[in-house]
DNA sequence: TTAAAAAATAGAATCAGTACAAATTTTTAT
DNA sequence: ATAAAAATTTGTACTGATTCTATTTTTTAA
């Protein structure tokens, strides 16, 4: 029961090329290497991170198109996109419903496991849920350990 | 069991007052207006909101003092803040952690009782945890309708 | 191969939110 | 009550994330 520690996962360029195509995505050069990125990196990263770090391997890339593709592939169910920060959108390659800690201190958004029952208790009487997002803010264990060293 | 319909609640200056006193907030003429609005409103407002419905009635108000305001009653549990919609910050007069719906049509966020235990389940091993937030986004029973008759 | 459609790009525009310094109001101490 | 100090408010300018628009490139289908 404890927190992602940016573990990364290798993810070949093959499997992300299937992944786009069952969903129907042409896989161009740009979206293969986002939908890579988002799978490998699971730092919750924003848009500038995203386009910084692929800007080397896809030189002709632009801001735009890692939003755009970013959004869509929230809406597509290929991950989510979180409002946990006030600040910026950040993205979890993770498209599953999870629970996330972010620390006001430094940033990091944590993914934090759920039991899968509150997941389920999406019913709302009258309305239509579509997403389902559960956020804690606060200091990580890393800032605490920091701040008691001082 | 059934969500929030913009329901007000009536709330003297005086009772305005005594609260940020309590608090140890000055009770100044603009953040006891903003007070009183919030409480007043449930409909989840947002700064540009605020400072348009108080403008007649403080006329020296500015929008910087809003977002001041607002934030530091956030800060000090007089309301809470939401990021459920990615364009803008919305503010809730109610402290007490709820989970909240928004309507992606309409834009409309509402409130929806959630058990308490859910709340309570606020432990994360290692990190301090300090606000939980729960949303919802989807369709709400007002524009579910809209849509049927169409 | 070529025309049409889809995707990506660059740069401008937008707009919520913040920083800051000046002006005002409130509080404090005499 | 009054002057000085502190706190608050204000307006303007600024920042920076996101979106828009027009153009270029790539892909697809005939």
């Amino acid at each position: 029961m404890h927190c992602n520690h940016y573990r990364e996962r290798t993810m070949t360029e093959q499997q992300a090329i299937d992944t786009l195509k069952a969903k129907g995505i042409c896989p161009t050069r740009p979206r293969v290497a986002i939908y890579k990125y988002i799978q490998e990196h699971f730092t919750h990263p924003n848009v500038d991170e995203v386009f910084t770090h692929l800007s080397p391997e896809v030189p002709t890339l632009s801001k735009t198109t890692v939003y755009n593709t970013l959004r869509m592939y929230a809406e597509m169910g290929l991950c989510s996109m979180l409002t946990i920060n006030e600040r910026q959108l950040v993205f979890d390659g993770n498209a599953k419903s999870h629970a996330h800690f972010m620390c006001k201190v430094c940033g990091r958004v944590y993914d934090v496991p759920t039991a899968d029952k509150m997941l389920e208790e999406m019913h709302i009487p009258g309305h239509r849920a579509e997403e389902m997002h559960l956020y804690y803010r606060g200091t990580c264990q890393s800032c605490l350990l920091k701040q008691e060293r001082m």
